[in-house]
RNA sequence: GCCCCCGUAGCUCAGGGGAUAGAGCACCGGCCUCCGGAGCCGGGUGCGCAGGUUCGAAUCCUGCCGGGGGCACCA
């Protein structure tokens, strides 16, 4: 139809001469113009099952792997050493997972990278509470030089002092000042400060990477701020007495406003006012690293939207500084909220912090209550009963935050989430599950799919049609940065497999070559569900 | 104050300038000798308001109303 804007002729009759042009194909078995000037095509039987066995067949379900494969850095979960990871960190790990996954489905090099925090102030404030606390241990002795081999904080101690420590250095500009101090100290590798550190890291690293572990996360590399640590003081000394940058309140600063900004932006800060290192130097040196070690094509950091100023700063001074040649991607991929059912962020009753591996076990307990009232795998083996809760309960939580708009607040309910009904992982799940039920008695009985015959129901050839759609979905998700559209389709497929279920039967079907076809699309909608599912990080449980 | 995002069906949300704006939940009615019924079929004039651009606007622009968020030494 914009064709029609140039040719200063009626839409529809442009269309109709198209038409007449496509109707000639031998693939096309109607071309009908319609409105204002669309074509609808009506493919042949042939046609759509020659692409059908074709697409079918193929290792990506049609999916072009990409020509060019670029190196993607993926930068999600960000995790913070001063604590356990909450409910905020479970949006940027699922969604940075999806991505990463269907960065790597489209063929290209995904790198896969948490980012730890933990080189800031938070680490300073730290410090300085538990030597408040525990003024006696080596690691405030200048002298010391031995230090005990665990750790004399907890992961419930960091989650006590961080906010204690946090609400006082608000309060107290001393104890702020020697926070700062420390984190200065630390910064420039205090051995007492850098032991004590290295144990702290320890204590929360550990649990997070069981949470990673439990949302069956993986990242292909375990860096954190501290691991561009050796380039952050050569990197600010090159700027120190350049173009680039210039001392303002004491602070050593890089301007980054552009003359078109339609506002005030904030200068990024490389050095504060007493020395120390702050999240927007790390992330500086974070991306000459990711360029110069890991030859970076394109970088996402799936981040909470609220930073986005953060970045707008560290992209522009990366450009300006020549740290980021300009064919190297930097992309923000916020995200909102996740609310509780007040519609305010998600918070306990008591009103504090929801830790991240408390909603997991929130969420694999409701799928446990669930699989129990529906009398599902209620006589298998309880180990076997307790993975698939879990798969479930995963489910539930990953495709509940998936189907949102990436960028919006949602609303985390987990009697929907965890519902066998409705738009839910569990149901998507479950649909997957029957396919594989049928596949197996089939398979029991000596069927084997086949060629994939002209449909004769409408459910199965609205079914095959819906499913050649896979590489035009996860294209657009890939190029949005968008998992809900293939959450989505998911759900879609499986609608429309329900309605082939309810019109094909397949194991009672008398002829042998179309019992054979209609095996052959379940099985095609099996893994294009599948598929489906895992570019969301989402696993499909054998049975359930 | 400045800037950003959002406002779509009773509820939760999709919607890539294009046709009669779609799903799920909830509600009502129908279907079952059958592969896992947590299923299938049917039931709906809802894009915050007012302008503008366009052959065509939920989508782009302007203003207003309502909600959320951000604005240098925290991450």
């Amino acid at each position: 139809m914009a064709a029609a804007a140039g040719a200063e002729r009626p839409p529809r009759e442009i269309a109709m001469e198209v038409a007449e042009i496509l109707a000639g194909h031998p693939d096309i078995d109607r071309a009908e113009v319609a409105g204002p000037g669309f074509i609808n095509l009506t493919v042949t039987d042939d046609a759509l099952c020659q692409w059908a066995n074709s697409v079918s067949r193929d290792e990506h379900l049609g999916f072009p792997t990409s020509p060019s494969p670029e190196k993607v850095v993926v930068d999600y979960a960000g995790p913070n050493v001063a604590k356990a990871m909450h409910v905020g960190h479970s949006r940027a790990t699922i969604i940075g997972d999806s991505l990463a996954r269907l960065f790597s489905f489209a063929g290209h090099r995904v790198i896969r990278d948490p980012h730890f925090g933990d080189w800031g102030f938070q680490m300073g404030l730290l410090i300085a509470a538990i030597e408040d606390e525990q003024p006696d241990l080596p690691y405030f002795d200048n002298a010391a030089v031995e230090f005990p081999v665990s750790s004399p904080v907890s992961l419930d101690d960091l989650e006590r002092i961080y906010p204690e420590a946090a609400a006082r250095a608000r309060e107290d500009a001393s104890f702020a000042d020697s926070a700062r101090e420390k984190t200065v100290a630390l910064q420039q590798g205090q051995r007492g400060y850098h032991a004590l550190w290295e144990q702290m890291k320890s204590v929360s690293e550990t649990s997070q990477r069981d949470d990673f572990a439990s949302l069956g996360v993986n990242f292909d590399l375990w860096y954190g701020e501290s691991d561009v640590r050796n380039r952050l003081a050569p990197m600010v000394e090159r700027f120190r007495d350049s173009e680039f940058s210039e001392v303002s309140d004491g602070a050593l600063i890089v301007r980054i406003e552009e003359p078109d900004d339609n506002r005030e932006l904030p200068p990024l800060i490389l050095e504060s006012s007493v020395g120390g290192f702050l999240y927007s130097t790390f992330d500086l040196a974070t991306v000459e690293m990711r360029v110069e070690e890991l030859d970076a094509d394109l970088i996402l950091y799936v981040v909470d939207r609220r930073q986005a100023d953060h970045f707008t700063q560290v992209f522009r001074a990366a450009r300006k500084t020549g740290i980021a040649p300009n064919e190297v991607g930097l992309e923000h991929i916020g995200f909102g909220t996740m609310n509780g059912p007040d519609g305010k962020p998600f918070k306990t009753r008591e009103g504090g912090v929801v830790r991240l591996s408390d909603l997991i076990v929130m969420v694999i307990g409701a799928a446990k209550d669930r699989l129990d009232e529906a009398h599902l795998a209620e006589e298998y083996p309880e180990s076997e009963r307790l993975e698939i809760a879990a798969k479930v309960g995963v489910a539930a939580l990953k495709y509940g935050d998936l189907i949102n708009n990436r960028s919006s607040d949602y609303v985390f309910d987990l009697d929907r989430f965890s519902s066998f009904e409705g738009k839910t992982g569990p149901y998507l799940q479950y649909a997957a599950v029957r396919i594989k039920s049928i596949l197996r008695k089939a398979a029991d009985q000596g069927f084997e799919a086949g060629e994939i015959l002209p449909a004769q129901a409408e459910a199965e050839r609205h079914l095959m049609l819906e499913l050649i759609h896979l590489p035009e979905i996860v294209q657009w998700s890939i190029d949005l940065r968008a998992p809900n559209h293939v959450a989505e389709y998911a759900h879609t497929v499986a609608l429309q497999f329900n309605r082939f279920y309810d019109a094909c039967h397949i194991l009672s079907e008398s002829d042998p070559a179309r019992q054979a076809s209609l095996l052959a699309v379940a099985g095609w909608a099996l893994r294009t569900l599948e598929t489906l599912l895992d570019l969301l990080g989402i696993s499909v449980p054998e049975r359930m």
